[in-house]
DNA sequence: CATAAAGTGTCAGAAAGTGTCAAATTTAAG
DNA sequence: CTTAAATTTGACACTTTCTGACACTTTATG
């Protein structure tokens, strides 16, 4: 599992050290892809494959199928380490992200994603806002207890 | 069960002795999340684990979903013990819960917490004030009697 | 081909994290 | 009350991780 977030540094050529953690747990590689909220988010290979395959099932006639299918794929690479644990992310998805300079990456429990650092306090501010609904996340039904 | 409270000192590096009886309930670590009130929860895994598993259910195409997940994981840490007994909270967390010198530990039945001496004694005050609505907790219904 | 741009590999220093041990303290037992 | 056992703490050494720098290779372009 992927927790915590870790604020890391890109270097002039666009390499990104991810946290000796996570590259633990996707040593054979990664997939990157266009996130839904101005980010990336990053897969490791089964993951990645079994999110491929659910699309799969969607129908090829639903033309909102269709858009999220080349939303996703057109949109994706796949990432291997070099020897200092670095991966390169491919200038357009790091634009698409607005991520320059420093890069936010977060756990977030099956997969980690990758913020610039504005757009992520921006996030972070949302999800700690008290003035928001706090029923808002009662759908989920989250309980704190095991049965 | 976790019962008590425990004054335990951090070492520089931010380690934290958890108190033995507690360990004892929590061999193979623990997660540690940013709690509701200044402080940090503790979690022993099979605890975690159920939040978790109910998150992963959710579909990632609902934004809220995607929020809370952000929310969780984002702000928390799998850790387990050094051969000391001690766990290392990332700098992150503590900071969040103005942790640094001296932690208290509380016991709180099914999880413990970790709050800073001074938002203790806070809490502590809060819950021993004489002046306090002494009906305010009867809207929970507590027998103290099983069947 | 020459040049520039992009991508890769390697290394060393600073910072952070981890392991171990023994002194000090607390708790339990006789 | 004494002694023994267990627990917590501080100290130190060691390892790992991240960063920045530099050099080399590959690819694209005119």
């Amino acid at each position: 599992m992927f927790f915590g977030q870790f604020a890391h540094s890109i270097d002039p050529k666009g390499r990104i050290t991810i946290p000796a953690n996570f590259r633990e747990q996707t040593l054979d590689g990664v997939f990157v892809t266009e996130g839904f909220d101005q980010n990336l988010s990053v897969y490791s290979k089964p993951h990645f494959e079994h999110i491929a395959a659910n699309l799969a099932r969607t129908s090829i006639t639903n033309a909102r199928s269709r858009e999220l299918r080349r939303k996703i794929f057109s949109n994706s690479a796949e990432l291997s380490y070099d020897s200092a644990g670095r991966i390169l992310v491919p200038a357009r998805l790091r634009e698409m992200a607005n991520i320059k300079g420093t890069v936010v990456i977060v756990g977030i429990g099956d997969s980690f994603e990758l913020w610039s650092e504005e757009d992520w306090k921006a996030q972070e501010a949302k999800l700690n806002d008290p003035e928001a609904d706090s029923s808002r996340w009662e759908a989920f039904d989250i309980s704190t207890r095991g049965d």
